[in-house]
DNA sequence: CTGGAAGTATTATATTGTAATACTATATAT
DNA sequence: ATATATAGTATTACAATATAATACTTCCAG
């Protein structure tokens, strides 16, 4: 290994997370041959690194077409995170409430880095795959709720993140000018909450408010999300938006630390 | 490393995972020396492995206790997860309909060696934050989906998987009475599901009725699980019972070979 | 203020992981 | 069918890398 020459740095281990790391949305099965063409790691290192990787169960192979996919340790290891997580189990059963009661679907996120990561889901109605399991990663300044919880920090901080947080284009009508974001993050602040709708799935619309720790920063939020074939805006915000501050205030979230943003 | 003395086994990868895996339920959040005494490893190695990891982003570090805990990368690799298994986006739709018509807790399991593995929970009621998330590992001859997908193998299999896999206590009326079992197997064979009560939580009662692919066999299961103070047996093969089967038979399972049981 | 425990840093050493290469099996094309 | 390519698997000599011992620093508790 060349980077991180430090001896307190176990090149092998990195090398083998890279590997874990390669797969995603698009790469869900791989053979030896893509795992070194995506991990840019040589064909020996790749070899030895996948078999181990399998020996400890951390990736299954198949043993007809010898492809390597996620094994069922990847869940576990989830499974884990939200023991350690005090939020998850200090909001899960507000989250049950709000859900029943509004009969739509209900999520709860974390800012992680410059993101959030969608922590608990409770979908309520037929959607997108990718928005009925956790661990989701998005742009924070692409989600209701990430704006929700920029606009609890401080003038300058807020400024800052507006200007140099990542964006990404998610439908035809996600918001890509940093001029019009600021304008939502303001908002938020003033109202306590953010409103959007088509960012990141057609037809859909989110209303997102924070949850707010002692120091008033929040590094958590509440989320609903709805179709905008039957909602609008204002119905969401009359209808909505009182039951989602109860279950917001019924959070008391551990201070704690902000996390990094990796993987 | 002494064992697996094999040049494809890289050492240094499995005593990271190794480290990964002291995390559970209990151990939230460690420190270096909770990491050494609980991996078995040495302070020198778990110091430079542990240090690896957080670098990696797959451990976070308080930067005043300085002690570890799982990283939102452990959410992420089950997002991955999620999406490397098509059995997930196949059931998914079918699950939230379920559980909106049921208006009941609704559950996706997979046979994981001789465990089951919950994939996906859709909660509807407050219980046991266990019973909330995804990703919890249990012996599969102890949970109504476990008898479920064993009840569809053949009966030598069947016979040796009630001998020998694993069951354990989890409640004072978890059946530990193999005999008993065999029994409750047996009845699912011919009955199609599997039912009781008291298992892994008091006062819950549920049902798992078996996902079977093109050879009869199921390698996943959906399970129904209620409030024992509200509902009866009886009342639940009635009333649940049939929409369970209905959402089994719209997910046909890809067929895949089964995978084994690590971590 | 002192002692001890926990975290951090350094270094000489050889064990461990490495990369090159050879072997085998499977698939595709002629 | 046979050749050719492509992918997976196995082996080995070598040295780079991870190691373990040790020393340093920091932070509490008595």
């Amino acid at each position: 290994m060349k980077t991180k020459q430090n001896t307190l740095f176990v090149g092998s281990l990195a090398k083998g997370l890279k590997l874990l790391r390669v797969f995603n949305e698009t790469n869900i099965e791989l053979s030896l041959a893509e795992l070194v063409h995506h991990s840019g790691l040589d064909k020996s290192a790749t070899q030895r690194l996948a078999n181990t990787l399998h020996l400890e169960g951390m990736l299954d192979k198949d043993p007809v077409t010898k492809r390597f996919r996620p094994s069922h340790a990847w869940l576990q290891l989830a499974y884990t995170y939200f023991w350690s997580d005090p939020l998850t189990g200090q909001a899960m059963p507000s989250l049950i409430d709000l859900s029943q009661k509004l009969g739509e679907s209900v999520n709860l996120t974390e800012l992680s880095g410059d993101h959030i990561i969608y922590v608990a889901r409770l979908p309520c109605k037929r959607t997108n795959f990718a928005a009925t399991v956790p661990g989701r990663r998005l742009p924070a300044l692409s989600t209701t709720t990430g704006r929700a919880m920029l606009a609890t920090f401080p003038e300058d901080e807020r400024q800052h993140a507006i200007e140099t947080w990542p964006i990404k284009r998610f439908t035809p009508y996600t918001e890509l000018d940093r001029r019009e974001i600021r304008g939502l993050v303001e908002a938020a602040v003033s109202d306590g909450y953010a409103i959007a709708g088509n960012q990141m799935i057609l037809n859909e619309l989110a209303i997102g408010i924070p949850i707010k720790g002692s120091d008033g920063r929040a590094y958590s939020a509440v989320q609903c999300s709805v179709s905008a074939l039957q909602w609008t805006p204002e119905r969401l915000i009359a209808e909505v938006l009182p039951a989602l501050q109860d279950t917001a205030n019924s959070i008391s979230p551990p201070s704690r630390v902000p996390l990094g943003g990796h993987l």
